[in-house]
RNA sequence: GGCGAGGUAGCUCAGCUGGUUAGAGCGUGGGAUUCAUAACCCCAAGGUCGCGGGUUCAAGUCCCGCCCUCGCCA
């Protein structure tokens, strides 16, 4: 799907497997659009980047609420997954395979992977007693059964004390290893109160897991048996785990093994943080370097449940986009939402500020002023290039500049300043690398608005639109404005790097209106870049830069701006 | 109940090993300005740093107690 850099270090980026009963909402696309930005600056910094997502399909539930509408589970499958699929296309996800744990490739691996821990002695049969519910057909946890004071929490009938042979994974065995690797940042849980919780929860102890169930009169024949013994049925979970291996295990994409980050939200970190490095040790195999719990959306300051109906579901989010673009949606959910540990809201009257504040009057109006200025005073063609140095004693292009205000009565107040902007766009570099070892999605798009910050700050010191006012009277002025709108726009060529792996499309657009040449396909976002970022970035004389000559574009407004006192898109 | 995290400006949060007037972004109010999407830039509003004790020359920053919120418990 994406153009991978060659020659880069592998990258692996996964997103849970997505259970196919589901609809598509929020929740689902935060998550992937967590990884997909960690994809997209993955690429942008110019690792060998593969991004796995794909849908959860072997439930009980499935071939249940399939058999409801007539349908074989498959069938049912087919037309869930396809949602999934149609929702992440909007969303712009950048996955580079889509997964389904129906589809042979898995199950012949997921099983073969079972295979090898039940002849190794990982899994073995054993008693499972616990509370079962009769009216539902299920266990319950002792948690949730002593919550419920022992009843079913559905019907409020009493639960039973049941026995019952099934298989289990020796994750006791483990404990050891998987204490150190977690402690020791071998696999690093983030965030940091996650691995915290990790730790502490293991201080109990680790047991065996159950990881089937026999299969009972009636059951539909959907999801995977376990080897040799077709009585039980493999719990989806632990199939669904093998999802991250099976995906992967071709000659061409061994490479990616171990993974480099398996994103998910919190309910499911125990399984991802405990259960699966232990399964893959057993296995032979590395365990993943990051495993990354986010916190979940609330939808204007209330959780979301189904009882309260307040699922932001995938035709809000469109409603969002068709008013302010995908780009302004996946900019909030990447910005605003819940990487840490705590839950994050989906506001509509929030979601307006920062759109205005961070897109439609930081990147969108900081490229349309500049734009502006070399099309008024330039014919739109740069002028000049420059390093992006701004100071005493040699600054002279400022110093031309501050002739200017001095003549035109409006000298700066806030005495002689000097600027960097190289200095800038290398700092913002830095921090946007950091994004891979930490999951901090947030560190790319914090340093695209800083640097635009900075820039903005800039063009009022120096001025550029007095300076086009007397140039004629200050020696070297026109020279001067024009190194200055050189410096400009070359300082948001590269901040519109950063802001280029939450908004894509828009980032794109830009660099076609300014003629640069990051993309290979210059109409194509996800066409791959020309180089990793280190050269992209280069200011002024890389060969990437914008050069003397070049015709930039104005054009229509990047992000219009929202009006907070419209009704949220419905 | 057990274990853990945290309560700092309207909102979201920074504040490392204790030490000048407690910070940032957003929002709000005012000013300046016109290159720009009435945007950008500057300034301000005055937050008992959850409450009460204690240690110290000095405590959001350490200790004790209390209140509250939140997370995890296969």
């Amino acid at each position: 799907m994406t153009a991978h850099t060659p020659g880069g270090d592998p990258f692996y980026v996964t997103t849970p497997i997505y259970y196919v009963n589901d609809r598509p909402h929020i929740g689902h696309c935060y998550s992937t659009l967590v990884a997909d930005v960690a994809a997209r600056t993955a690429r942008l910094l110019g690792r060998d980047t593969f991004f796995l997502t794909g849908t959860d399909e072997h439930a009980e539930k499935v071939s249940r609420s399939a058999a409801e509408r007539g349908l074989s589970p498959q069938a049912w499958a087919d037309q869930n997954a396809a949602r999934f699929r149609e929702a992440f296309d909007f969303m712009r996800f950048s996955h580079d395979d889509f997964i389904r744990t129906s589809e042979d490739r898995h199950k012949t691996r997921a099983s073969a992977m079972i295979q090898q821990l039940l002849d190794q002695g990982d899994i073995e049969l054993g008693d499972y007693h616990g509370w079962y519910d009769p009216s539902q057909e299920e266990y319950l946890t002792e948690t949730t059964a002593k919550e419920h004071g022992y009843k079913s929490p559905v019907t409020g009938k009493p639960l039973e004390q049941r026995t019952e042979q099934n298989y289990f994974f020796r994750l006791d065995k483990y404990e050891p290893w998987l204490r150190e690797e977690i402690e020791s940042g071998a696999v690093r849980v983030l965030p940091e109160a996650r691995k915290n919780e990790v730790l502490g929860r293991m201080k109990d102890g680790l047991n065996k897991v159950p990881v089937s169930r026999r299969i009972k009169p009636g059951d539909a024949d959907w999801g995977i048996t376990m080897p040799g013994d077709p009585e039980h049925r493999v719990y989806v979970w632990i199939e669904a785990l093998c999802n991250y291996v099976t995906a992967i295990d071709t000659p061409e994409r061994a490479k990616y093994w171990p993974a480099s980050v398996h994103f998910m939200a919190k309910d499911i970190l125990w399984f991802h943080a405990v259960i699966w490095p232990a399964m893959l040790h057993a296995l032979g195999k590395e365990p993943p370097k990051v495993v990354y719990a986010h916190a979940y959306f609330i939808a204007e300051g209330r959780k979301m449940s189904k009882s309260l109906g307040n699922f932001i579901e995938i035709d809000q989010l469109r409603a969002y986009a068709a008013r302010y673009s995908v780009d302004a949606v996946r900019w909030y959910l990447a910005t605003q939402g819940p990487l840490g540990a705590t839950d994050a809201d989906w506001a509509y009257g929030r979601f307006v500020e920062v759109y205005n504040a961070d897109l439609a009057n930081g990147i969108g109006n900081a490229t349309s002023r500049v734009a502006q200025m070399i099309e008024k005073y330039f014919e739109g063609v740069l002028a000049d290039r420059c390093d992006g140095r701004f100071g005493f004693p040699d600054g002279k292009a400022l110093q031309a500049a501050l002739a200017a205000r001095e003549r035109a009565g409006n000298p700066p107040t806030d005495g002689a300043r000097t600027f960097e902007l190289a200095a800038s766009t290398d700092a913002a570099a830095r921090r946007a690398a950091g994004v891979l070892a930490s999951g901090q999605i947030d560190e790319s798009t914090a340093a695209g608005v800083t640097l635009v910050r900075e820039i903005d700050d800039f063009i009022t010191y120096a001025a550029p639109f007095t300076l086009a006012k007397h140039a004629e009277h200050i020696e070297h002025g026109q020279r001067a404005l024009g190194a200055i709108l050189y410096s400009c726009a070359e300082a948001l060529r590269i901040a519109s790097l950063f802001f280029y792996p939450a908004c894509p499309d828009k980032m794109a657009e830009l660099w076609r209106r300014w003629g640069c040449d990051h993309l290979h396909d210059p109409n194509d976002a996800d066409s791959g870049f020309k180089a990793p970022l280190a050269e992209l970035a280069e200011f002024g004389t890389g060969k990437f830069s914008l050069k003397p000559g070049q015709k930039i574009e104005k054009g229509d407004p990047l992000f219009m701006r929202g009006d907070p006192k419209l009704d949220a898109p419905a």
